[in-house]
DNA sequence: CTTGAGGTACGATACAAGTCGTACCTGAGG
DNA sequence: CCTCAGGTACGACTTGTATCGTACCTCAAG
């Protein structure tokens, strides 16, 4: 596992920098935005993102929002799934997926006028 | 060069991914946290953040911030005043101030530690 | 077993960003 | 006028980071 999982695992460990950090890239909070937008939470692969970056660089942004406590990563082997961790980020920063969500057109609780 | 040491005038011109980015840095993010944490909406001055950086790296940050949105700067010619946007930040990313002032260690109508 | 696609590891590179040094501007108070 | 503190402008330095190339691993299907 070459020491893979620095991900959070407590609720408590996941800093807002490193969130922010992480969500401050285009590319990863398309992946963030993407997965809060389904309330289903199923688990998605990484090639569902549909990334215009390559693989190598694929692997490094996950493993940026994995060690940020925002998405798991669940090993198969030969493929791995992706999963939002929305449990226990609307715990930590309740409203950070919502805010996220209404980047991506969303539907908007409030009328928009 | 960016050609804009402008802020953004209008709350749509306010971007999320600038805004992360701006709150990425943990001075910044100390800033705003500090703003949020005051209702009154006072006027600040640079000093009063107690920022252990330089007075020119201070002027940066003020800058990203203000080019994010986030701040207003009021200019007195040998000093200038900090003002935090909020009913703009709040019309834009509602919620968003209320997830910083929960990292000040501000009071949390839920959170029973 | 061999092959191929998905993923990872390590390294190199190029650009972005935070920091400070020096120099300069502005206004209040001697 | 001169001085001084707050603030800015420009540049240099250093670190961080997004990106890709090459090589390797893992499993499923031939």
């Amino acid at each position: 596992m070459t020491g893979t999982d620095a991900a959070p695992a407590d609720v408590d460990d996941i800093e807002l920098g490193t969130v922010l950090r992480a969500l401050s890239d285009d590319h990863r909070r398309a992946v963030v935005v993407e997965l809060a937008a389904d309330d289903s939470d199923g688990e998605r692969t990484c090639n569902s993102f549909d990334l215009p970056i390559s693989k190598q660089t694929q692997t490094h942004h996950f493993r940026i929002l994995r060690e940020a406590g925002l998405i798991r990563e669940i090993n198969y082997g030969n493929r791995k799934g992706i999963r939002l961790r929305r449990a226990d980020i609307d715990r930590r920063f309740p409203g950070l997926l919502d805010l996220l969500a209404a980047e991506s057109g969303a539907p908007s609780p409030e009328a928009p006028r």
